[in-house]
DNA sequence: CCCTCTCGTTGCATAGCGTGCAACGGACAT
DNA sequence: ATGTCCGTTGCACGCTATGCAACGAGAGGG
């Protein structure tokens, strides 16, 4: 709808890959450079990209700026966040935090485990839908109808052996979890890796986050990750709790829930 | 330079402090409310901005995507992360990790201590020049002659009692950071909290970053955030090597730094 | 139940502004 | 010294972003 921001918006993503040049812009984006030139300069005035040397451009501060601004906003990840720290600190491993918008699942947060193993997220990322356990907690508490679109339009890219590769196995599988009340994924995302997630839940009892462990499977063997199941859930649990959930049993209520701050829990928390 | 541009870029200035809607935006940029739609559907179009219901605006995952991403291609974050990692571990204060880049200090990584003092400091945000440790750090490391000139445009906004208020102070402040090696914030920033930071430097010697650790006045006297300082210096110096810096003594090298990764350190980084 | 007020949305006509072109100039290498 | 590569600038054209005014949906009050 507008041109020159349209324009301005894919260099800044051509530039999330790295520092670029001019004329580098100009031919991937497909615009004159000098074009290139004056929105890169609008851009510069507000420090969205910087320039590393004379002739390379890359992302400047006020993009890091906005982006843990906003982070901070979404209340989730606030709110969340002591429980998710603690489980890092008590597991040793990598957590995440997920959240499911506008048909995409993101991470939001994240704890890197003591054990180095590099390990492919990162806060921001979308998770694949098909292959990640956080996703399948998420979409399980979606309304069996979406379910099936969802799935439907999943592509279903093949990463290890493991991997779901159909809609009707993949609607089995959410079943699953909605029953078991936790997701597992057996290695079906990266070949070494095995996850479990469950749900965070607000005072309404919907499902507004998933928290995941990640283990490399050298470490721990399935048995072993599903003995983490307990731990999972004591911190989704508490995590529920800090959102507004009520403690135990007794299903949602209709009042206004209270957290752990004393803020009353926003309709809109993501 | 680009009017679309710059306007669409103080939208999601105006964003980064929370959920707007079309009439606020137009308000508060001065723009005529249907330009502001058509921008926010263009942003909205590369989700650079999401609706978090119909009529509220926020940022979009697009953005902490492209913010993560490029952090993590800054040489020093992702190299110095371990130690900064294990000073925080050590420590049980948070550390911060910081660099200087075009006339500003940043904040480029992160860890909170295990008490959950909150801090006003978050990654991405520019630290005041003035009255914290990682900034002196930065700036002494400069020629004199740039940091007359900056201690000469620098607001010296008052803080605290503590607080630095004048260039002539801040410049033999400046001169002692050099001569000791190290920082001290004594409660010039923030009330209740007072720091110390050291220099990261790389194969030539260079002042790439700095770290800190930040503590609250009660937790630690003046006299305890002084006895932190070895292990600040034993952390940034484990992280200068990581960054190419030769291990001890032996002032800088004139070849080419091999660091722990087997990576050549890069001119570029910052 | 209707009225009104608010706020998002659309169509349209204007001209402001972004665009591409071509020429300039500095840096670097041959 | 000469050539090449790239960033930069001035300019004229016309696309496209803009403001206006009218429409419409939704909420709240009478």
């Amino acid at each position: 709808m507008s041109q020159s921001l349209d324009r301005a918006l894919a260099i800044l993503g051509e530039l999330a890959d790295g520092p670029r040049t001019l004329d580098q812009l100009a031919e991937t984006v497909d615009v004159h450079k000098s074009t290139v030139l004056r929105l890169l300069r609008t851009l510069e005035g507000r420090q969205f990209v910087q320039r590393s040397d004379p002739r390379h451009y890359r992302l400047g501060v006020t993009l890091f700026d906005l982006a843990s601004r906003a982070l901070e906003d979404r209340d989730v990840r606030r709110l969340v966040e002591p429980e998710l720290r603690a489980l890092n600190e008590s597991t040793r491993h990598t957590v995440h935090l997920a959240s499911y918008e506008a048909g995409e699942v993101v991470y939001i947060d994240k704890f890197d485990g003591q054990h180095s193993v590099r390990m492919y997220s990162r806060i921001g990322r979308r998770a694949p839908l098909h292959c990640t356990a956080v996703a399948k907690v998420l979409l399980a508490a979606l309304p069996v109808a979406d379910q099936r679109a969802i799935a439907n339009r999943i592509g279903y890219e093949r990463r290890t052996p493991n991997t779901i590769t159909n809609p009707a196995d993949y609607l089995a599988e959410l079943a699953k979890v909605a029953a078991d009340g936790y997701a597992v994924d057996n290695a079906e995302h990266e070949e070494f890796i095995h996850c479990v997630a469950a749900p965070v839940r607000d005072a309404n009892g919907a499902v507004v986050a998933a928290i995941s462990i990640s283990v490399p499977k050298m470490m721990l063997d399935f048995d072993g990750l599903l003995g983490l199941v307990p731990e999972l859930l004591r911190a989704t649990t508490a995590a529920s709790a800090d959102c507004g959930a009520v403690p135990v049993g007794a299903g949602p209520v209709l009042g206004v829930g209270k957290n752990t701050l004393g803020t009353t829990t926003q309709g809109e928390a993501i």
